[in-house]
DNA sequence: CACCGATATGTTATGATAAGCATATTGAAT
DNA sequence: ATTCAATATGCTTATCATAACATATCGGTG
């Protein structure tokens, strides 16, 4: 057994476009907000409030000059948020890189 | 061309035991110290200050409970640090993973 | 038209991390 | 002895991202 046997290795990935970033935790809170149908209820479901979740999804937008999502305000249950297009294209890409990075990353450092 | 030609992929590894993390902080903190033998050297060439340095290599000796530097007091050049036999295979360690991991992800993601 | 649940934002703590400042110590060389 | 370059630490102060608080608005429904 070798010196780093207590060691194991840590990856994270994210997709960059001009220094803007989309990673886990936008991820997570768009996977929320398509399954809920609400940031108020993707939100809850992380345990972060909304107007934070609100905040993250604001400044990607402008970040990534590409609208995510799109809401609707007042009416039947209030209101509702749902995922544009690019917004669900990039949740498979980051997920597929993301799944397949971990995947490498464990086997590679076993081989190492 | 896809609408997802704007975005690369990033990627960051560390080698992580009980929650403390090695990543590329420390990783380019310790080759330069091996390097310039000072930690001195070292931070002036990161154009960070001596105390910041010092610190970053105390908390990581204490957070991994790994000895990573063995150090001289006055004398000669007034001093001087070296890098112990685990700072060095973990920094070999660390730098194979991620340079493979950085490979493996921009192919992976060409390949999505 | 009042109510409810969700969106929409400005403003204000706050807490963690980093930066910066100051000072003491060590030991070879001159 | 004095000097010099580097180690060794204690404090204080920015900084900065996130959390928390406070309102306003919208639009179906009962």
């Amino acid at each position: 057994m070798s010196a780093f046997s207590a060691f194991r290795p840590g990856c994270k990935v994210w997709l960059e476009k001009e220094g803007a970033v989309f990673g886990e935790g936008l991820y997570s809170l768009l996977l929320r907000i398509g399954r809920t149908g609400s940031i108020a209820g993707a939100a809850s479901e992380m345990g972060m409030s909304y107007r934070a979740a609100w905040g993250k999804i604001r400044l990607a937008e402008k970040r990534l000059n590409i609208k995510l999502v799109s809401t609707r305000v007042g009416g039947d249950a209030g209101g509702g948020t749902g995922l544009t297009g690019e917004a669900r294209a990039l949740l498979v890409k980051y997920q597929k890189l993301r799944d397949a990075a971990r995947d490498m990353v464990l086997h590679l450092y076993e081989n190492l």
